[in-house]
Order: structure tokens, then C-alpha cells, then sequence
RNA sequence: GCCCGUGUAGCUCAGUCGGUAGAGCACUUCGUUGGUAACGAAGAGGUCACCGGUUCAAAUCCGGUCGCGGGCUCCA
């Protein structure tokens, strides 16, 4: 495909950019349809992404678009395409530039432009009577976008800040082909599918209720999920020197003060009164967990201290954040603060980074690091933030991993490395975290006894794995659409007599599976076996199914159906030795 | 909190022009005794999210509140 670069040459496109050419293109047609349309519409930022496009759009009080009028904007889009309208470029000094938007109205253009450095080129490009300031490159004709749709509209703060004004996002998507297009849109329909917020409910891992916005129930079969996590975390934490607390859910006001969660963190805590004193509702467990350190002296020679805790936090989270598992008002994190002394700290942060890899590694998770630097609203002294995001930095050199840099995006008291897993539509989650902290030693005054008899400050660094287990919970759903490893599911194997003939056998069957310490479930209803097979697949989803008919009680075995529907006849106890051997290794 | 959309049975959804509700699945009962992705029949289920307004009459139109969905902002 040829497209018109900034400085006027058409030349092939390369092959990975197609896309984005294509969606970029299709942002400049769509503002000019809705400029057709709207003619006082004002166009701010326009850019292809990774799923699509948009154009963020200022209208005059009174005026909206919202998806009803969709249909119009595709087809003057269509309409465009068709004219067949030849894209050009031009470049003009910035005074001109300046001149040219402000003669089209282009306010946002305009602004834009002042944000732009000194010396950058400004160059616009044109399609019949739209024009546009751009860096392109874009196609060379109109007609050359052959698939695109349009997919929502809402609301954008320009600039991204809350405190501007909120324009009118319409969101699209192209491609090169109709067929990719489709392939797309099925992929789409096809995520859908793995929602957590559906697999829960159909699995009944979960629910929520009006009666409880953000704050969810968990059933049965979601607590068998949490809790063999749970064993599974206990497990590796307490190999990798980890010891365990619990601290209490609700402390005084005055600790939230001395913390500083008070001062930079009150709007999304709750609190209560008890005995006239005012309380507050844990959002963070680091306090608590300091209180256990400072209730008795230190030594040296007892750094590190490594102390987890399964905390459950509650923030006020703003009703329209919050999604399902992924963004809820209160939440289990699977904590932990260690203690460390300044020449332990390398090692330390390595040590952490290394324990969330191998649990992401467990569960076939990718993931992408993000380095969050120091915040606006932060506590503490330059040096002492730069010290920890050196240290920070330092670690993730030594481990060779690579990350992008979040600029202002730390904790109120510290730098962190973020671990970020994807969605089931590839929106990304923050999960694991590390943060460095030398704000709440300080602030606690915190000390241990070094060899000299000196007392000295420890170092705290806060961490989870899981991050939230609510959260990672739903990400593990949309990860195996709810067919979880056998150590996971809520219902390993599922017995299914063939007829009233079998049940007596089946019944049998499934008590020694349960005695062998598998979770099965027996389903002995009048229904026929394909019914149960059907229903099985679709909404326990099993590891297992044993099929039970006359064959199986004349022979005395069982046939084992697994999720490739492949099925084998097998005597039970080395069934049941090889589903025992798969939970031990979780597998 | 902001923008757009949305709320009807446990779930997925119909419900025309305003005339006080329907389907499929699930559930219960009965029949059926079956062999690897839906056996048949019958029954039961709803203050149409909530509050108010317009109207002779509201699931339907209007306003507000709450919830939910997609975004923005914020965050684990």
C-alpha cells in the first residue's frame, strides 16, 4: 500500500505500520464527515491506537453524538471514500499555522501548536475541503480505507486532565481488509465469552448486588479457588522466608495521621466512630504492619524481616470505576512488608521481583513492567526519592527486565515497579507491585541496633504477588475462559450416571473420589448423558468427567472424559492417583 | 466524579401508536431408563430498578435517584 509521507513523497508503506496508517487515515475521514454533518464541530486529538482510533470532539451547548447517530456519520464516511478525494500535504511556518486554525476555527489546533517545541515542523494535511495538522503518513486516496467501523462514543477530558473541559470521544476501528475487520469483530464477540463477570456468575464463583455497589460476594466455589491460591501463596512465602501477621481493620484516625494516608489518602477512606474516637477503615496495610515491628527492639542480625498478611482493604473507589473483580471498594492483597537494612535492599527488591515472576510464570501469564516515579502529592525529600528509584532502577538492570518508565505515578510514599497483566480484551490490570518506601520508617520512627550499637533506620519495602486476589481471580477466569488446572477448579470431576442403573455405582464412585480429597460432583438427575455432558462443559467446566453406564458397573472402572473430549476407560484408583498427584503439584 | 448508553422472570431477551406483561433456557412435578454437546408434558416465577410528574390510562412519555455497561479521570 503507497502513503503520503510529511515531506510529500509517496512510497510503500511498511508492513507493520499498515494498520496504523489505515485507522489514522480513517480518523481525518471521520472528522470530516462529522464536520459535514456538525459544521461547528471542533476537532482536538485524533490518533490511531492499538484497537482503533478516535478523534475527541468539541460541540456547541445542546449539541451531542452518541451512538444513534452512528449510522449517519458511517455512511458520509462512505460517502468521502467513495469521492475518492486525494490526500496532500503541505508544511507551513508556525505564525501561518497559527493563522490557518484560527481562521478554520480550530481552537484545540491552535493550543496544540503552542504546546509544540520551538523549532518542530507543523504540517497539515488535506482531503477535499478538510484539512488537518498532522505528522501523517496517511493514504494517498480516500478510497483506500475499505474497512472501518465505528465502536462507541463518550466522554475525554482534553488533554486528559479532569480539570479541562470533556469533549466527545467517538472511538472507531479500521483495518487494511474487510476480512480483518471481521476477524476482529469476531475475536471481540469471542472475549466477550470469557468476561469473568459471566464465567462467575455462570460458574457461581461470585456475585454482586445492587445492595453492595463494588463489593463483592463470594460463593462456594469462588472460596475454593481463593483458598487453594491462598495455600499456594502460603506455601511459597513461607519457603522464600516470609513469616505471617494479621493487623486489624480498623485503627485509630491518629495512626492514619502519623502514616500520612490521612493527609494524602482521606477521600477514599471510610471511617466510623467508636466510643467518640474516630476510626478509619484500613485501605493499605502498612500500618499495621509497622506497629508490629516497632512493638520491640531490633537487631541487625534479624533483618530481613519478611512479614506477609492477607489483608482486606476497603477504599471508596468512584462508582464509575469500578468493573466487575477488576476494580472493586474492598479487596484482599497479598501482602507483604519487609524490614531491611540499606546493603539488603538489592537483593531484596531482586528477591521480590523473582517471587512474582515465578507465581505469573506458574499461571502462563505475560506481563509488562512499569516503573512509577514520584507523584505531585508525595512525602519525603528529593534524595530520598531519588535514592529509591535508583534502587529500583538498579534491580531491574541486574535482572535484565525491561520496563517502561510511568512518569509521577508512585505511592504517595514511594517509587514502585508495577506488574501488569492483560484482560480478555487486552486492557491491562496492575497486579504485582513493589514499592520502596523511607517515608513510614520515618515517620514511625523506626530502628534496629546495628553491630556497633548504633541505632539505625530500616528501609521498608511494600510488595504483593497477586496484588488483589479478587482482582487476579478474575484475571485467572478470563485467562482460562473458567477451565481452570485441576488444583484450581472449584469442581475437579464430575460423575455422571449414565441411568438410574448406574446411580448406586456412580454414588460410590464419587465418595471415593471425595475421600481421596477430590472436589467431585455428582449429577444424578432423570437427564440424558449428552444433556449432562452439555450442561457440565458449559457451565462447571470439569477437568474431569467420568461417564457411569452398565459397562461401568459390570466392569467396575470408569470412562474418563477430558476437555479435549477424548475418552478412555480406566480402572478408578488410577484415576483417582493421577488427579490426586496433579492437585499435590498443582498442576 | 464526568460523558454516552442502559435497567422487563434466576439467565438471555421480545413487548408496535401509552390500554396494568411474553418467549427460550433454568427451576418444580409427572412421564421417560437413556451411552458421550439440549427426552417429552405440565406447573410455578415479574409492584416492568426506585421515587415523583404528565395522562381517563404509563413497562412505554418527562424529571430525579440508584444500579449496570462502555469510556475519561483515578487506582490493586
Amino acid at each position: 500500500m503507497k502513503v503520503l509521507f510529511n515531506d510529500g513523497h509517496i512510497d510503500e508503506c511498511p508492513a507493520d505500520e499498515v494498520t496504523h496508517v489505515v485507522r489514522h487515515s480513517a480518523a481525518h475521514i471521520m472528522a470530516q464527515a462529522i464536520k459535514r454533518l456538525y459544521p461547528e464541530a471542533d476537532f482536538a486529538y485524533g490518533p490511531a491506537t492499538d484497537n482503533g482510533f478516535y478523534y475527541d470532539i468539541d460541540l456547541p451547548e445542546g449539541q451531542k453524538i452518541s451512538e444513534e447517530d452512528f449510522p449517519a456519520i458511517e455512511a458520509e464516511m462512505r460517502k468521502i471514500v467513495k469521492e475518492n478525494l486525494k490526500f496532500t500535504v503541505f508544511e507551513l511556518p508556525r505564525a501561518e499555522a497559527v493563522a490557518l486554525m484560527e481562521e478554520r476555527g480550530e481552537k484545540y489546533k491552535v493550543e496544540h501548536i503552542g504546546d509544540l517545541p520551538e523549532d518542530a515542523r507543523i504540517t497539515f494535511y488535506q482531503q477535499g475541503e478538510y484539512v488537518d495538522m498532522c505528522v501523517g503518513p496517511h493514504l494517498t486516496y480516500t478510497k483506500a480505507l475499505k474497512a472501518f467501523k465505528l465502536t462507541g462514543a463518550s466522554g475525554a477530558y482534553w488533554k486528559g486532565d479532569k480539570n479541562n473541559k470533556m469533549l466527545i470521544r467517538v472511538n472507531g476501528t479500521a483495518f487494511a481488509t474487510k476480512e480483518e475487520l471481521d476477524e476482529h469483530l469476531r475475536l471481540l464477540e469471542e472475549a466477550k465469552k470469557r468476561d469473568h463477570r459471566k464465567i462467575g456468575r455462570e460458574m457461581d464463583i461470585f456475585m454482586m448486588r445492587d445492595e453492595a455497589p463494588g463489593f463483592p460476594f463470594f460463593l462456594p466455589n469462588g472460596m475454593t479457588l481463593k483458598n487453594e491460591l491462598l495455600s499456594y501463596w502460603r506455601e511459597i512465602h513461607r519457603a522464600a522466608g516470609y513469616v505471617e501477621i494479621s493487623t486489624p481493620m480498623i485503627m485509630s484516625k491518629e495512626l492514619w495521621k502519623t502514616s500520612g494516608h490521612w493527609d494524602h489518602y482521606k477521600d477514599n477512606m471510610y471511617s466510623t466512630i467508636i466510643d467518640d474516637e474516630e476510626y478509619c477503615v484500613k485501605p493499605m496495610n502498612c500500618p499495621g504492619g509497622v506497629l508490629v515491628y516497632s512493638s520491640k527492639p531490633h537487631s541487625y542480625r534479624e533483618l530481613p524481616i519478611r512479614a506477609g498478611e492477607i489483608g482486606l482493604v476497603h477504599r471508596h473507589e468512584m462508582r464509575g470505576a469500578l468493573h466487575g473483580l477488576f476494580r472493586v471498594r474492598c479487596f484482599n492483597q497479598d501482602d507483604a512488608h519487609l524490614f531491611v537494612r540499606p546493603d539488603q535492599l538489592t537483593d531484596e527488591i531482586i528477591g521480590v521481583v523473582n517471587l512474582i515472576d515465578s507465581v505469573y510464570e506458574k499461571f502462563g501469564f505475560t506481563y509488562h513492567l512499569e516503573l512509577s516515579t514520584r507523584p505531585e502529592d508525595s512525602m519525603g525529600s528529593d534524595e530520598d526519592w531519588e535514592r529509591a528509584e535508583e534502587a529500583l532502577r538498579v534491580a531491574l538492570e541486574k535482572l535484565g527486565k525491561d520496563y517502561v518508565v510511568n512518569e509521577g505515578d508512585g505511592a504517595f510514599y514511594g517509587p514502585k515497579i508495577d506488574f501488569h497483566l492483560e484482560d480478555s480484551l487486552g486492557r491491562t490490570w496492575q497486579c504485582g507491585t513493589v514499592q520502596l518506601d523511607f517515608q513510614m520508617p520515618i515517620n514511625f520512627d523506626l530502628e534496629y541496633t546495628d553491630a556497633d550499637g548504633s541505632k539505625k533506620r530500616p528501609i521498608m519495602l511494600h510488595r504483593v504477588c497477586f496484588g488483589s486476589i479478587e482482582r487476579f481471580i478474575g484475571i485467572l477466569i478470563e485467562h482460562f475462559a473458567g477451565k481452570f488446572p485441576t488444583w484450581l477448579a472449584p469442581c475437579q470431576v464430575k460423575v455422571l450416571p449414565v441411568s438410574e442403573k448406574s446411580r448406586d455405582y456412580a454414588r460410590s464412585v464419587t465418595e471415593k473420589l471425595e475421600a481421596a480429597g477430590i472436589l467431585a460432583v455428582l449429577d444424578e438427575r432423570d437427564e440424558k448423558i449428552g444433556y449432562k455432558i452439555r450442561e457440565a462443559r458449559n457451565i462447571d467446566r470439569p477437568p474431569y468427567m467420568l461417564i457411569i453406564g452398565e459397562q461401568e458397573v459390570e466392569a467396575g472402572n470408569v470412562s474418563v472424559r477430558d476437555r479435549s473430549n477424548e475418552t478412555v476407560t480406566r480402572e478408578l484408583d488410577e484415576f483417582i492417583a493421577d488427579v490426586v498427584s496433579e492437585i499435590a503439584e498443582r498442576r
